[in-house]
DNA sequence: CATGAATGAGACTTCATTCAT
DNA sequence: TATGAATGAAGTCTCATTCAT
């Protein structure tokens, strides 16, 4: 996975992963029938560590005692923007995962096998958005938000997300379009197009991101910003 | 173009593109300098495209009729409204098009060399959005909107349309995330969040769609659909 | 033939030479019957202007003023060195020309078709030895040189100049190799093998360079010397 | 290398190269970067095998009965004259080996890059002449050669049989340049030229070759001339 | 269980030559 | 007489995969 996301998957050949393995070409094919497979394997233990980390931001929020005031709906919304903000923050958290579910979402057919990408990135994946949805149909049955379609609701929250995901890689390119802030102004706006008032908006967000911060880290990015 | 947009980048080989043009390989050379020039000139031929595109949808929306009752800060909006639908509607009126841009954005540093992206491809891109900013600002001038900042409006708007774009390819794989509604969904959530009423936001929209429903199509679409 | 002097056989394709003389690749293809051909047009040319030098070289010595008291003998000798040295200032002269006959001397079978080798280039060059071997009888039988077989002198004194020429072209590469002394030393050590006098050689060698100096040389050498 | 010295350079392609080994193409990127390398690595075995030649002929001269009663002085001459035969007599006792170093050293800038021939082909060579360089200075001091620069001599001798070389080339094309005196007598003029008698320099020859001609051949050769 | 040499199809690119205009 | 677009064989190099050891 490093090998790809710091040199690209140009560089993601079976001689230089076997290389930098330590083991010889052959012994890749004991175990994977081929390279798509390596690459399948790398796309589930990213979809499975980010399951992981939707876990663990449910239980932080779960065990933190500062939203114990919350209403049932305002903590459900806040439940959905932890898990969005773990899909939002993979880059920060984990960027060769990033750099690879980045590039078999954005280009799917071109990467992997349809039949690979439909038996296992997209199932966990649509678990992640039913999770959401269903604090979001919460927060909508408390009153937190107008009454809507709360899968759809989901769908959106990730689409935007993902887009501005998307504009984020291109800012490395141009600066113009780099903005740190995109993210939250987008959420913001999303959810008082929802019906939230903007100090309920922003109350929510900087909850969810307190919680968000403290998710866990690839080692390798702990060790560097220690 | 039709080759990479129906049999993916993988087929787009120098060969294949020669015999499918009936010419030979060395012809292609006399014209290109390489396999990546190709490309850029593919893509050069999709964003110059798109500016023609919004030029029209100007163009349409100025003459149009039934917008005459229309305050100046609405049409403003209506006008950015039809530049965004430009966008989104790439994929259903050239789809070539749509695919090469699609991955040409979601996967930087990969198909072509950031110099050709950042010198070719961004700068136009960064025009429309430019365009979309300054209407966004001219509607929250005259007070259809709530002031903001409009630069960042407008990158928030084309992420939206970017990132359903991306799960719309997705779509096709898990119909689960196929959701024909999610553009128009996006664009009223994000309206409203910056301040417009539910009916506003569903009227300005459908405005905005009746012009981009008559921007012109591929000649091969346009037949196909005729 | 700049072409091939200034950018090495590798720049010299039919494409760049005609884009170089103004003409359409076809065009030459009306003068000559491919590559070959005017490969060996460039060679004849060489050889030819090789065999103008010569007789400029005799000319300017039968006309000279400053050889009236010498003898019959040494005369001749004087005229071979002048013949040598016409070869030997090639590289100094005409540093194109010198760059072709040395590549098709050095390396035949490669360039050019044996035919063409033998057909066109060695017989002028035979000539050109014919020419040194008669002074070089001529020396001998006034009892300047020991008695010797000429022609095989001749073929010496070539063979010697020749390899001259290669370790020269070594010089540019590696500085040890570079020795600007090494033609004269070499004639000289020749002239007194063959049975003259230190103070003999050096005033034969002299006195040719005097003539070879004044030897005609290619327009645009002779305007940057200028 | 036997490839390159009877089909010539021009047939010296990588598919030529693998299929005469019984290779496939493929197999010799695993031991070479490039066709250079091969290329290279060819040249280094020619000037390696050519330093053994040398040490060889040292060798047998020191071991050699014949020449108990000859003076420091000669012997040194005679150990120059061995190198030398060493070199010349390549072409007949490593055929191949003599074409592929005639050809790198004929047309440099143009075969191999600059830096190959200047990092591995000239230094080994530069140590043969500084061998030669340091006899012919013994032979001086012992007053056997009349007093003179030693390294120029060095390079004067290693220039005329480079020059004997090319032209001997040239006579399998032309007969009327192919003379098998040629190398002897060009020794013997030099050599009178520094100052030995005739007797001398053909004593010394004589000695030499009688030592040259016992020196390693190419296996192949050795078969086919017994 | 691991090795790594070998395979060979296939990618991009070059360039001498032809030929309709 | 000249043009230059087009040809297509041939060249170098890459890399996923295999298989005897």
């Amino acid at each position: 996975m490093r090998l790809v996301a710091e040199e690209g998957y140009q560089a993601f050949t079976i001689a230089r992963l076997a290389s930098e393995l330590g083991y010889a070409v052959g012994a890749l094919y004991r175990y994977f029938k081929g390279k798509d497979a390596i690459l399948a394997a790398l796309e589930m233990r990213v979809v499975e560590q980010l399951q992981r980390d939707f876990a663990e931001g449910e239980q932080r929020l779960a065990t933190h005692q500062g939203h114990a005031k919350l209403d049932e709906g305002s903590l459900a919304l806040v439940g959905a923007l932890v898990a969005i903000g773990a899909y939002e923050s993979l880059g920060r958290r984990r960027p060769t995962h990033a750099k690879l579910l980045a590039t078999s979402l954005g280009d799917p057919r071109e990467l992997l096998a349809d039949e690979v990408l439909a038996a296992g990135i997209l199932p966990p994946l649509q678990g992640l958005l039913g999770h959401v949805a269903s604090k979001l149909d919460a927060a909508a049955k408390h009153g937190v938000l107008r009454p809507g379609d709360a899968g759809e609701r989901s769908l959106l929250v990730w689409a935007a997300t993902q887009g501005v995901l998307t504009i984020r890689k291109l800012g490395r390119i141009r600066e113009d379009f780099a903005n740190p802030n995109l993210h939250p102004v987008m959420i913001t706006s999303l959810l008082m197009g929802w019906g939230t008032s903007a100090e309920q908006a922003v109350d929510f967000l900087s909850r969810a991101n307190g919680i968000v911060g403290f998710l866990s880290l690839e080692s390798g990015v702990a060790i560097a910003e220690a």
